[in-house]
DNA sequence: GTCTATATTTGGATAGAC
DNA sequence: GTCTATCCAAATATAGAC
């Protein structure tokens, strides 16, 4: 075995696992994401894909095993944008500061996108689940939140908890109720001292 | 024109309006909402209703002029129902108590029936809009909300979306993680205590 | 009011040529 | 890898007999 053939069997020219094939994959999920965006998580085809990438619906299965397989490589670009997000924190200044910036960006970041809410964190999909690969994805926020929180002395799994009821409450009410609005988003840092009060942090 | 014939006019004997007519459609209504508890809000479609209550799918075109109307009647029914649990809360004792009574039954009733949350405050059912009286009920649930808060101290805009936020996280995250558990749902006390303390109720 | 039969549409998925 | 053609299944909704 040549040098040669290891290197095809890592990252091979063409087929699956090619550069070219992950390109189109991702060009695909981009695709998804904009129409559900503007229709919907639910009101979108693989026909309409296809078209947006200039394609013909047959040709996604190339990509894809089925629509599931694609909203499952949509939910863990989902994680992996959020987990880009919460990385870039910074943790320096008071607990309370560092709680108020993580509360803001995932609060902007589920209003940004209703519909990317919905597939990460409503679980509203007919027959999806997430496969394990993508779930590990999710879990890694979580770890990444539990980190922040015990950071800031609110360590335990009722602290976690109540911090995740408050911040997704937050942005399931603005995007059911006002979307594209500010009525409950400018609400967040209001929310975050009124955790904090009650988490004895500063 | 007799009394018989005015009394007619109010309440037909046969036909839509009449006592039969009502009790068929309610009969629907509560097939659906067995249907959405067990198969999820969209798992379920008119031949399984018609199924349930007897009958062939064209025949619910008697009672309803679609799914969507059908959608629409579950929505009021829900609504009906939240309204008549919220109405029979006790107002007695210290507003902080008041508060935890109306989250308990709140959060209680939505995790219930993930479904009819979903259907009532999530609005995700793709081509659904409540209809304008359907949707009049919807705003006597946010009126008697508001009633409680204000009574209790809470009475400003803020105080009203912070609520709500809060009440609907905790639902949010039972339904969504931890279906069929306690873990979130156990937090509602010490979150209406965070929310009085901030709040500087009592 | 209920039925049978059917229209209509849609959308996911596969077969096989190129 | 992409296409055309097609299958298959489902689901809403309508027509018209009884």
């Amino acid at each position: 075995m040549t040098l040669g053939t290891v290197m095809a069997m890592a990252a091979p020219v063409r087929g699956p696992g090619s550069p070219r094939h992950a390109d189109t994959r991702r060009e695909i999920v981009s695709a998804a994401w904009d129409l559900a965006a503007e229709r919907g998580l639910l009101g979108w085809t693989l026909k309409d894909v296809a078209e947006v990438v200039g394609m013909r619906a047959p040709s996604l299965y190339v990509y894809f095993a089925g629509k599931n397989d694609l909203y499952d490589a949509m939910y863990a670009d989902g994680c992996t944008a959020l987990l880009a997000r919460g990385e870039r924190i910074s943790r320096d200044g008071a607990p309370v500061d560092v709680l108020r910036r993580v509360a803001r960006v995932y609060v902007g970041f589920c209003v940004a996108n209703p519909a990317r809410y919905q597939l990460m964190f409503l679980r509203t999909v007919p027959g999806f689940t997430p496969s394990q690969s993508s779930y590990a994805l999710a879990l890694e926020i979580l770890r990444l939140t539990r980190e922040v929180l015990d950071a800031a002395g609110a360590g335990s799994q009722a602290d976690l908890d109540l911090w995740t009821a408050l911040v997704t409450g937050l942005a399931t009410q603005q995007i059911s109720n006002d979307p594209g609005g500010r009525r409950w988003r400018r609400l967040t840092d209001d929310a975050v001292t009124m955790y904090a009060a009650a988490r004895c942090l500063r």
